[in-house]
DNA sequence: CCTACACATACGTCTATGCGAATATCTGCC
DNA sequence: GGCAGATATTCGCATAGACGTATGTGTAGG
């Protein structure tokens, strides 16, 4: 039907990235693997909200998820198109010169590498590569 | 107020590339000074549809116009913040692989290269670089 | 001035999207 | 099976944005 069925779609792509929850998730991620939990502590705001702005992402091609148990890790992925992937590693180090995005980082490696992450996610499985840091505190 | 008012917005940047008719007109500019009349003859739709989705560009910083007389020139600018420019510079080569956006072109090139302009635009200043061609065919 | 032309903006409508609150789904465990 | 925790989806509402039509604005030419 639609022409252009077999192209990637940008404006789909960039929507995705038109919203500040969700460069600030994109932020979080960068190429960790993190658990939903993690996003709402960080972020401050209400499970549902992340949730749906993880799915945008999904749809988009953007991000990828593996469950563990009840936990969904997120990770970024390479989009599916060439040019998409290039514009996309951009946006990344882009947001790293993000004054919030920045904050919300440093908050992130405060709670990951705490010995005792918060109550509200006691069990969640820490993100991979910032645990790697917190193993020789954590027990 | 607004603790991010001195960054640039990365929302309503991406959110003016979220958008096929927008793509396609910063697809039409390129590197060249295109005016209004072309937009609307070669996208095949309304001016104000045109004329509203450049607003929108000059609003996002990606766009910038000059008078001439009657008639606008766009043209596209490099964004005040260095990334932008470099990912505003990838979408616009990721634009050429577009076969839609080729279509574009080709009938854009076929419009401002021939000796005689369409009716509607008769008296249109053609895109420069382009008419840089057709002034040997047109007296 | 008045008209014609190129372009911009306003208006009404419709759809997409963001939100919080409520609810559903999935998994681990007893 | 049933409960609890993590995550996803749905619902109702509010706003942004896309569209076509109508209208406003600025410029050239008489």
């Amino acid at each position: 039907m639609n022409k252009r069925s077999s192209e990637f779609n940008k404006e789909l792509f960039f929507r995705a990235l038109a919203d500040r929850t969700r460069l600030r998730l994109l932020n979080l991620i960068r190429g960790d693997e993190v658990c939903v939990c993690f996003f709402v502590e960080i972020l401050k705001t209400n499970q549902p909200k992340i949730s749906r702005h993880l799915a945008y992402l999904r749809r988009a091609g953007i991000v990828g998820v593996r469950r563990q148990g009840q936990w969904m890790h997120y990770r970024v992925v390479e989009p599916a198109d060439a040019n998409a992937a290039r514009v996309l590693k951009n946006v990344m180090s882009w947001l790293e010169m993000d004054k919030e995005m920045q904050r919300d980082r440093e908050r992130l490696e405060k709670v990951c590498c705490a010995p005792q992450l918060p109550i509200r996610i006691q069990g969640a499985p820490r993100p991979t590569a910032l645990t790697a840091r917190a193993a020789t505190l954590d027990g």
